[in-house]
DNA sequence: TAATAATTGAAAATCGTTTTCAATTATTAT
DNA sequence: ATAATAATTGAAAACGATTTTCAATTATTA
């Protein structure tokens, strides 16, 4: 179990959680990963090591480590959700690179639209509280 | 019916659909809103002057004005999908600001990504092929 | 080690969406 | 106009992802 996985296992029991060999596992192979994971795949991946693991358990790990802001939810374009490890500072702005063809994703934090929200909110009276961008591409592996 | 319904119903019959009166309708729906509309949000409106239509002729309606570039399908972050007539030049490169309050939607076309594009590939080695932004805010009627 | 409260997995339920299929309707060639 | 046709329709069933229910199990605590 890596330290990155650790600080998260700590931290869900200082907050009260249990610590569950499922639940262990599932932060392992978010961890693992640099590609974006649906809970099929998160499930999948578990039970090469633990068989007996339900997808409901899955499901209910992933929405408490989004809750506890331990991960990223991404809303494919199919409307799928999938999932991410946080790999940067906690709570730091940033947003996703995504491969098209494998999954595979990268930060980036200079997206540089506060110039832009300024305008948009100057012509149209919007107060601007969020934005996502997604860049959508293809990584140098699968070009 | 209005011209820009009208237009769009033309151009249908010229790709070889048929006119009948729930795509009329649907479109007019469509036309009327400057929110964007769930398909069972279109499904109850097109109701009150057309009873018998189905949800699926909704879904399928959507489904054919989308591939022919009619409409914008937004993925909304629940996942669900919306619908919104498109409103600017064919093809135009643009993107949406969402109230999250009521749904009202208001388009932005100076979205400028080209410079943080290049940088990205630059570091990464990603080639970047698409992008969507959306800004989330409140609209000035809902704050 | 015993008491407890949280967690688990199986099964059923739910929700949006898609498929199937027979009946209907818009278009066309006459 | 009318008949022939191929597309479109709506009901019902099927579907896939996700959520809920519930009794049994397990991690923690005292």
């Amino acid at each position: 179990m890596s330290t990155s996985t650790n600080q998260i296992i700590k931290s869900l029991k200082k907050s009260g959680y249990k610590i569950t060999p499922q639940r262990k596992l599932i932060l392992d192979v978010l961890n693992n990963s640099d590609h974006h994971l649906s809970p099929a795949n998160i499930y999948n991946k578990v039970r090469e090591k633990y068989p007996e693991i339900g997808l409901v358990t899955v499901y209910r790990t992933l929405e408490i480590l989004d809750k506890a802001g331990y991960i990223c939810r991404l809303t494919l374009p199919s409307g799928l959700a999938a999932y991410l490890l946080k790999r940067c500072p906690s709570g730091q702005h940033h947003h996703h690179l995504v491969c098209q063809c494998c999954g595979k994703v990268v930060n980036f934090n200079n997206c540089n639209l506060a110039e832009l929200e300024k305008e948009i909110t100057d012509e149209t009276g919007f107060v601007i509280s969020s934005h996502t961008i997604e860049l959508n591409g293809k990584c140098p592996a699968c070009q």
